[in-house]
DNA sequence: TCTGGGGTCCTAGGACCC
DNA sequence: TCTGGGGTCCTAGGACCC
């Protein structure tokens, strides 16, 4: 399984903040010991980032939303008692927050992307080999963890069980970051991610629980809906439950055909995952992306086709830049429109169109001269557009642009007006240095009105104590 | 009034070739 | 006029993840 979340391109293995004197590998660490997976998952991780520097937030009920303060993306424990869900719009639960009190925050990705990298980097201390999952998940490769005994304990040095050092690794955690986090250990990954569910929910768990060789796994799978196994999804459950299969220790136990059938060769994997035969490896290499892809809704509509292009010229900023952060070339340049029209929200009043770039493309100023056109092909005035994007696709290795005889392509001089861009909004925060067509007003801009502090990325917002 | 944003993989079906 | 069978490549759409 690959499909993942923006990971903050920080994250990368290359860049430790530890040095190897911090290293904390179990001594033993030197032997190869049974395989199996550790999942380590922040616990309502935006939540918890809010509350790690506010305390006021301790013990309260709190919602965090998406960009354009739209959707609810995230909730902390209080919060799940009443009826609000993840992904629903934020109208809807509107009257259960203010008649509860629930705190409110937009999602401030600068504060969660900077507490990922702190909790990935001591994880990374404690093992030779990880997978940074998702923004909050990381797997843990067991097979590199030497000689502890996975099963029952063993009479060497510290630590003597993998749940005991797992539970080091959560409570230096919560340590060092004021996060607290839940680890499930498994012989595969779709296990490991039943294992941390219930590590979660389970008072006796206490944070960690380790189903390698345990007698409860079918109590375990037992308990745990089909829709809520790793890879299974709204869908393929609806036609699960159709033939009778509920939880995931039926799916286990369905015939292999019936799987088959119903989901394709995925189903088949997750079912072997479920049987102990392990199908999804570690995949602890960032590899470049395939395609990027920058889009928004607007806060409010846009009618105007000089604020499209202004929008549309930032996200091919922003993407193009992410483009060269992994050296590649894009030879497919999208934008799409998604328009209003009568009030309906609908993804297929969208109008998109592309241009092909044979010889590979990473340079911003002709991307942004590509995109205008496209933008000027669609625009259709009277329309009222609430959502619009780019995209880049068929990226091959920028060593690989080719220079054509005969067309005009962008010169040395130009692509070294690039790198210097990128410096320096490396150097003084993204967006320091932007083109004109971006404008400066930006009424396209998300609504972002209850953000926190950028508590640990911006000097002027650092938290300040005082001393009494 | 108000529905996020960024990804990956698989499959079916059409076009095309020999 | 009659039109087979097998292969590859591409694309759009579906499904899933966080």
């Amino acid at each position: 399984m690959r499909a993942r979340a923006a990971i903050p391109q920080e994250l990368n293995a290359e860049n430790p903040i530890l040095d190897e004197t911090e290293i904390h590998y179990p001594p033993e660490a030197t032997q190869p010991a049974a395989a199996g997976f550790a999942l380590v998952d922040c616990n309502n991780f935006y939540a918890s980032c809010e509350r790690v520097f506010n305390p006021q937030l301790k013990g309260k009920p709190i919602v965090v939303l998406s960009s354009n303060d739209a959707c609810i993306v995230a909730l902390s424990n209080e919060a799940k008692a009443f009826d609000i869900k993840v992904g629903a719009p934020f109208f809807e639960s509107e009257h259960i927050v203010k008649k509860n009190k629930i705190v409110v925050c937009s999602s401030n990705f600068n504060l969660y992307g900077d507490m990922s990298r702190r909790v990935m980097n001591i994880l990374a201390s404690f093992v030779p080999e990880m997978e940074v999952y998702s923004i909050d998940e990381a797997f843990l490769n067991l097979a590199g963890m030497g000689k502890l005994d996975l099963d029952k304990g063993q009479t060497g040095r510290l630590p003597p069980t993998i749940t005991d050092y797992a539970r080091t690794i959560s409570a230096t955690i919560l340590k060092w970051t004021g996060l607290p986090v839940s680890i499930g250990i498994a012989r595969t990954k779709v296990l490991a991610k039943i294992a941390n569910r219930h590590a979660k929910k389970s008072l006796k768990a206490r944070g960690v629980l380790n189903l390698i060789d345990s007698p409860h796994i079918d109590k375990a799978l037992e308990e745990i809906h089909v829709v809520d196994v790793w890879g299974i999804g709204i869908r393929s459950a609806r036609k699960l439950i159709e033939k009778g299969i509920r939880s995931a220790l039926e799916f286990r136990e369905a015939p292999e055909m019936l799987i088959r059938h119903t989901m394709g060769i995925n189903g088949l994997r997750i079912q072997a995952e479920l049987r102990g035969i392990s199908c999804y490896e570690m995949d602890h290499t960032q590899q470049p992306r395939k395609g990027i892809l920058c889009s928004q809704s607007f806060g409010r509509k846009i009618c105007r086709i000089e604020q499209l292009k202004e929008a549309i010229t930032a996200f091919v900023t922003n993407a193009s830049s992410r483009l060269r952060e992994q050296h590649s070339a894009a030879r497919l340049l999208t934008v799409f429109l998604i328009n209003d029209q009568n009030g309906l929200w609908d993804e297929k009043n969208s109008d998109s169109d592309s241009v092909k770039l044979p010889d590979g493309c990473d340079n911003s100023l002709e991307l942004v001269k590509q995109a205008m056109k496209l933008v000027d092909k669609q625009f259709q005035p009277g329309r009222h557009y609430k959502r619009v994007g780019v995209r880049l696709d068929d990226l091959i290795p920028s060593s690989q642009i080719q220079t054509s005889l005969f067309d005009a392509k962008p010169t040395d001089k130009s692509n070294a007006l690039m790198e210097t861009v990128d410096l320096l909004n490396d150097k003084l925060g993204s967006g320091a240095l932007r083109y004109a067509t971006q404008g400066t007003i930006h009424p396209w801009k998300a609504k972002s009105e209850m953000v926190s502090p950028r508590y640990t990325t911006s000097w002027e917002e650092l938290v300040e104590v005082q001393a009494k």
